[in-house]
DNA sequence: CCTTGCCTTGACGTGCGCGTCAAGGTTTAG
DNA sequence: CTAAACCTTGACGCGCACGTCAAGGCAAGG
């Protein structure tokens, strides 16, 4: 399939997927006339790049799954490489967690503080 | 004082002063050769936004707080604007902090899935 | 032959909060 | 007189993941 067609069926643009090549995240075949041409596992490649960054992953947090399915591993989350990932964004996520939660309780503390009728109603809190 | 005594009390750097006088969150008065001339009360408009900066909020939603110490209150967050602002937010952090721990239990799964002897060894977790 | 719709590379734009020169003017210490 | 340490405006850079145009080549239908 050619690069509109990738684009469709994975659900992103063209220009998604000319940008995750010069990244050297996505190779392509070339037909005679230059055309960029891909098969069902470069499919699979781009989704498990959208998968990843889905869950807020950047693209170069990508490279060890797409390098796991290259190497043939039926996941691209069964090689070390990208399992530390996995272990450096959930260590990511947890210090984010605490400083949200942290946030939170400054933005209550001032909001009740300064709108004392909010502590009788706390209706407020969670329909606006 | 001039800009680089008002960034040394603050903290910050004269680029960042000059930037919020940008973006009519600062205003200074003039010496006769050019030079900005800054108050206490300056200081405390910078103050004021450093600390909703360090929770999280862009420059844009200080504006009210800003504007709220200019009208002479006596907290930036004394006025409606202001208070919207940390309701806004706060629900901006609830999404966030639920989405995170949507991605936080998808990582878990997929550490315990690819890799069991985490399950038996939650050690991991906790010193990496 | 012409239009339509695909494809190519290249290059600049976006948002945000400044950092980092560039090229100069002013003030003070020695 | 000169050097150091301030100050001024202006303009480009950064990171990130593309969006958006530009200018053109290729293929198929009518």
């Amino acid at each position: 399939m050619r690069i509109g067609e990738l684009a469709k069926r994975a659900g992103t643009t063209t220009r998604a997927l000319r940008f995750y090549e010069s990244q050297g995240l996505l190779e392509a075949q070339r037909t005679p006339n230059g055309y960029r041409e891909y098969d069902d596992h470069d499919l699979r490649l781009v989704r498990e790049i959208q998968s990843l960054q889905a869950v807020g992953m950047s693209l170069e947090d990508t490279r060890p799954f797409v390098a796991c399915l290259r190497a043939g591993h039926e996941s691209g989350d069964s090689c070390p490489d990208s399992r530390e990932v996995y272990r450096r964004k959930l260590a990511e996520v947890d210090a984010c967690l605490d400083r949200l939660n942290t946030v939170r309780e400054f933005l209550l503390a001032r909001l009740a503080f300064q709108d004392p009728c909010l502590v009788a109603e706390p209706k407020e809190f969670q329909c606006s």
